[in-house]
DNA sequence: CGCGACACGCAACCGATGGTTGCGCATAAC
DNA sequence: GTTATGCGCAACCATCGGTTGCGTGTCGCG
């Protein structure tokens, strides 16, 4: 069964730059483009747009604080991407499994 | 530690497209340009351009058979990209303790 | 208070990529 | 042998990740 996965969420996290960046949040508690861009080797115009694309499909959520704005990854909607990535995975390792077992029972049946 | 990660492999499977016609060849055993387009939302030449960059990370290989071409998912391959979802996802895991208990409760909750 | 430094947003531009249409060629089918 | 099918190549378009450049707001400190 192709299992319904939002489009959205997954390619939120499939580029590796947003990747990264949600790593670094989750290990600071909370990135700015700048600070962000300071540990990446893009520039904070990237970050910045990657930081869009993540508020917008909802993975972070932004508080301004003076003259920067901070971001903080959103744990529910990360864990939902997370799930997303298991149940596909799940649902190929289910397929590939089956197809190694009835490549197996062929196997056997040559044997005969 | 950031998860180490084969950008190649992920971003070919990052694609929406990308990942319906593994769904669709794991399900048939083998598909061919025209027949996955017949089952897709876009036209054989998107399909070729995706087969040539699934072939090119080595998710699949081909077999010309007269005047066809057909595509079969290399397993083990397969097997190692989903590895490596399922290893970003445990690292996101890790870093918020929270996490693991909500994308529980999703994964329970999900109907598919 | 005032001025420099810092963080940000907006806009233009560039290359790669996912997608399209159009065409020509080879192999199968009748 | 002609028609139909499957494929490859090429041109073209929109979007996206990335850059540079510039203008603006906010903080900090003489």
């Amino acid at each position: 069964m192709s299992v319904t996965v939002d489009d959205e969420l997954w390619s939120a996290v499939g580029d590796p730059t947003r990747r990264r960046m949600l790593d670094l949040m989750l290990a600071d508690g909370f990135g700015t483009a700048t600070s962000l861009s300071d540990r990446l080797p893009v520039t904070r115009q990237a970050v910045a747009k990657h930081l869009g694309v993540l508020h917008r499909v909802g993975l972070v959520h932004a508080t301004p604080s003076g003259r920067e704005r901070r971001y903080e990854v959103d744990e529910e909607q990360l864990a939902r991407a997370v799930a997303q990535l298991a149940s596909v995975g799940a649902s190929w390792d289910a397929r590939l499994h089956r197809i190694k077992r009835i490549a197996e029972a062929i196997q056997r049946d040559r044997e005969n």
